[in-house]
DNA sequence: AATGAATGAGGGTTCATTCAT
DNA sequence: AATGAATGAACCCTCATTCAT
């Protein structure tokens, strides 16, 4: 058996913590409480609370990256090579990001967090885990996209996949209070589906513009 | 009413140490230790760290509201209606943070970071104090926008708008990391003012982008 | 005033706990249940037990350090060079090991607590600390005790000190042990002053013993 | 009785760890990962950490003893009578302790940490297991060093006994320090057979010293 | 107005031991 | 005979806050 009950307790009451509160704001008596195990469990199963913030996030990651992978395997038998957009390819991307967080419902949420806590200072140990672990798995998807961007400079082309990212990771992490928002002003639930369709052409036509048309006065 | 050296100097010191740290991260001992003043006198002039939080924005907010105001006058002035463009709107921005930003050295983080925690759970003070003191004054200023981008529904815009806001607040906050990223790759060191010039185009097109071309099947 | 209420007796309760158990044995729990003060304040008037380890050690070496000093200047003013023998010499060490004893009760197992503490490995910042504080103090002493031993070459003369230092250590180490041992066996209560000075002559004659006479075979 | 293969394993791993690091820090995590075996295989075993500290003490002062022994007769056979100094004595018993090490190699550091453990308090059951069991096979060998010694009181016998045994203890179980400081101070790496040598003539003068010569006054 | 001192609550981690199989 | 899993107790430390002056 891969992994004991209590091992599975902590992963889930974690996951679950983590989406809605952040990892460093969750703590180790929160999750075991939660848990219905004792405070050791996870120093045993984990090593430390760092250690299972990394095994949630890995079981995010691990279909995640198949998702992608599989998908790109489908859309290069499916199409003809010429035809491939850039608002197909995000639109695959997103998809996967549903697939995985229909699977397991704090996926999504956790991803972003898992995202944000990795631009964190202090946080090389874990930024080095996730792109040696999953890195280069992604490397064809974003050749791909940047075979659909504009034509533009290493650099640029670092700083608009930022842009972008930040864009999705912004607006998921702080999906509840936005949809709130929205909620209040125009009595719409907003559905995550709904949302990440909206980012598709917005993000297609950030990569896609043609940069450098101005400059603003310094100062 | 002056206000006295002592809250002067936290003042300043919380305004470094935010800026480079985040609200949270940064403890009351730094901030004293740095201020060179007593532990308690954070408590006695400014009740609780939560209202020194304020007291820190509001130093901000004020000199930014203004700045955007007089940018708007600017605008109104210098350029013949017809020929308004998103690109000069979202530069006219960028011109206001960097002044901000130049005039009081961490202003443009601590704006960042402010947004950030606005969008936090538990952070509902903060901001209906932010939207309550400065909501309206960017109100114009987002009309002139809203007339630039495509033709969309009121709450495809709320949406958008939060895209980008997402890409500015995350790409700013990151900004120490990601200038570290660049500059390991690159070898080159990114200039902030280079930054946001880099985002206009991006965060132009993206508004201006025609929407609901394509949707995903669920799933 | 020189230190807090509070901080006296941490200083207190810690020095009676660290010779009767050890450093490493003994908690902060325990010190601060017994001083009667909160948990935290250790850490707020000491930075960390290693700190309060070292506050209690300088308030011990300080007035050792100032004894040895005051008599080794008494010594040169009232004898003629020709007649210091080691025997004084090391009675003179004895003497001001136990009149800071007297002043302060716990001062000699605290001593020896803290150069056991002091050849542990991992402790290679408190061992810099009292080197640093005052190894320059005892090297005119330990002059005259070379002075006084045998001829040696110098790495010779180094592990000497060592085997009668260890002497000391290991016998005030233990020296409850040892006598509730010879009160068993004797019945004769020992004194921690007469156990001092029978050392004197056999220390003595060690550190003047003419070397190499023999040599076992190896193995 | 053949003890189990783990048994076996776990006393080695013990041995080597409590030889490094001494008993108390040494986890029995560390030994049961070093010895390959489950954590619950020490309390299985063992019953109990202490338990197994007596069982690997045990392993060592057999052969100890016997090595003692076996060197009493030697001396006894090839020495005649009148010619006995303190010096061979000693000789004997370092070449004892040498050649327990080399057929076992941390046997040496063990039996330092074993008596240096004996000699805490909490540790009664471990000191009178030890005396229960060997005690009495020292005794003629301390006969021989008596009738050696300067002439004095059976307590004072005693006294030196311990002072001497402190030596060999504090050196030997701050060997590994000691080495380094001398390897950087003099940059000649000590030899643990050179070092026991160089006791001998400071022990045998420490024992055979007249003493009662001074007495310093009670401050 | 200001501060040194003190505190209660809570943080992650480590340990030897025991349980269930 | 052996072990993976689990645990209770205890560890040192940090925090924002409050008290007494």
């Amino acid at each position: 058996m891969a992994q004991s009950k209590t091992a599975k307790q902590i992963l889930d009451a974690a996951e679950a913590l983590f989406a809605e509160q952040g990892f460093i704001e969750t703590t180790m008596r929160q999750i075991t409480y939660n848990a219905n195990v004792n405070l050791a469990a996870i120093n045993y199963h984990f090593g430390s609370k760092q250690g299972l913030i990394q095994s949630v996030a890995e079981q995010f990651l691990r279909p995640f990256s198949n998702y992608i992978d599989q998908a790109l395997i489908e859309r290069a038998n499916m199409l003809d090579k010429s035809s491939v957009k850039m608002e197909e390819l995000l639109e695959l991307l997103m998809r996967a990001l549903l697939r995985v967080d229909q699977e397991n419902t704090h996926s999504l949420l956790m991803f972003t967090r898992l995202l944000e806590l990795a631009y964190m200072k202090n946080q090389g140990e874990l930024r080095e885990f996730i792109i040696g672990r999953y890195g280069s798995k992604l490397k064809p998807f974003i050749t791909l996209i940047r075979a659909q961007s504009a034509l533009m400079e290493e650099d640029e082309f670092f700083w608009r996949l930022h842009f972008v990212m930040g864009s999705v990771i912004f607006t998921l992490s702080n999906f509840t209070m936005l949809s709130a928002i929205e909620k209040k002003k125009f009595n719409s639930e907003a559905e995550i589906e709904r949302i990440l369709h909206r980012m598709v052409p917005v993000l297609s036509a950030g990569m896609q513009a043609r940069g450098d048309k101005l400059y603003f006065s310094r100062l």
